[in-house]
DNA sequence: TTGAAATGATAGTAATACTATCATAAAAAG
DNA sequence: CTTTTTATGATAGTATTACTATCATTTCAA
């Protein structure tokens, strides 16, 4: 059961809103599916269409190519980690307290219990971590941020920096320092996977509850209280 | 003029040497000026082969295909910097003072008086910026990590972790400290470009001076002194 | 001056990323 | 309950990409 939430996305994102028909959250459900399975460079809309019994043509009528299906996806995520903070925070006052649960919120995000049946929450992760930053490391990204493409994350970075500046008021790089517990979070869950000369040993037996805790080892050193 | 420097790169990264040819040098210098211009998805062989007025043959002797060669160019600039880093620190002592001098080396890496004829090191860090994650965020990440693929990059974190480890023998993540300072620079410039929202507006006049700036602030407060 | 190695020229193939058209099925409106 | 709209399926076709193969020519070295 659960709570049904619904998450409104900018509607430029796609041609036809997939949460609303049954083809359509089987597009997002499988393309979560096969990104994590394949990659994204391997992932194609035909592979998709087999998988889902449909065609090609169909999936196109939801979605301009597949890296406005990625970008769709990576939104969905970061709105619905929005809502975990929100939700987890809501009768908190302690900022300091705040802060520790919106890591504990988006490093444990996966975790929870899953609400949308269309939607594999820890595979979702897995795609934001490995294909994240290629929604805005291309050729397109001012055009696509005009539009208003990445606004869920930034939106979450704004929410996330201000709580910082509640618990140090002196601190000179709330933004930054958001963006990076974020990007820090889903790098180093990647790199104890694949590259962990680039981490540190720590974090290798338990990387999830390792991550948290280097993430708020960081913050306790950087913000004065 | 300037000090003639030859960096050796893994074997495995390229079919024939590049830098010893002609031919080779001239992949180099274009592919840098190509994949700038055009980004990494744009960029393709044929067009590199139309620019050098060579043939998509002859490129697929010197390189097995385009992402082989990003990542020939992105351990080429990590080495570089290395040894920048090198010969910046070499005859300091104090451990504080020269990782205030790495930060410095590989922030200000790209405005360093260039001396490699065929390779121009601020489009190549704008490639690094833009396009370095796709290297290892692939399928083929732990394939080509066991070869030895990402080794540049590795060693130059293991070195900068050493230093960090020498300033503050209790701070307890020296490895992702180190990855963190590479990252967070590359990304940061590459954010006040294109997603000024996701860091602070004190970056935006001068964002390379800024950027060290903040990487410095985070690392004074981080390591205890 | 002969022979090997590097490069160029050309052609060809399978897969990708689409677009277009028409048929059919399902749902909504009259 | 029929008509019309809308969604989906089926099929075909095109331009580009990412290669591989073959043979000719140039360069350079023994």
């Amino acid at each position: 059961m659960g709570v049904e939430i619904k998450i409104a996305l900018n509607d430029g994102l796609y041609l036809k809103e997939p949460q609303e028909s049954v083809l359509g959250r089987n597009i997002i459900k499988h393309s979560i599916i096969l990104i994590d399975e394949l990659g994204f460079e391997f992932f194609t809309f035909k592979k998709l269409a087999q998988e889902i019994n449909s065609t090609e043509a169909s999936i196109y009528r939801y979605f301009e190519n597949k890296h406005m299906l990625l970008l769709f996806l990576v939104n969905w995520y970061w709105q619905w980690v929005s809502y975990l903070i929100r939700i987890n925070t809501m009768n908190i006052s302690d900022p300091k307290e705040q802060l520790k649960i919106i890591i504990h919120s988006f490093v444990f995000a996966a975790q929870e219990n899953p609400n949308v049946t269309y939607v594999n929450e820890s595979k979702l992760h897995n795609i934001v971590i490995s294909e994240g930053a290629k929604t805005y490391h291309t050729k397109e990204v001012d055009d696509e941020n005009s539009k208003g493409f990445f606004k869920s994350y930034k939106s979450l970075v704004t929410l996330v920096s201000q709580v910082i500046l509640e618990v140090d008021p002196t601190f000179e790089y709330p933004y930054a320092l958001a963006t990076n517990l974020f990007e820090m979070s889903n790098s180093h869950l990647f790199f104890t996977k694949h590259l962990p000369r680039l981490t540190d040993n720590s974090l290798q037996k338990d990387p999830i509850n390792e991550v948290e805790k280097m993430l708020n080892y960081f913050v306790d050193k950087l913000l004065a209280s």
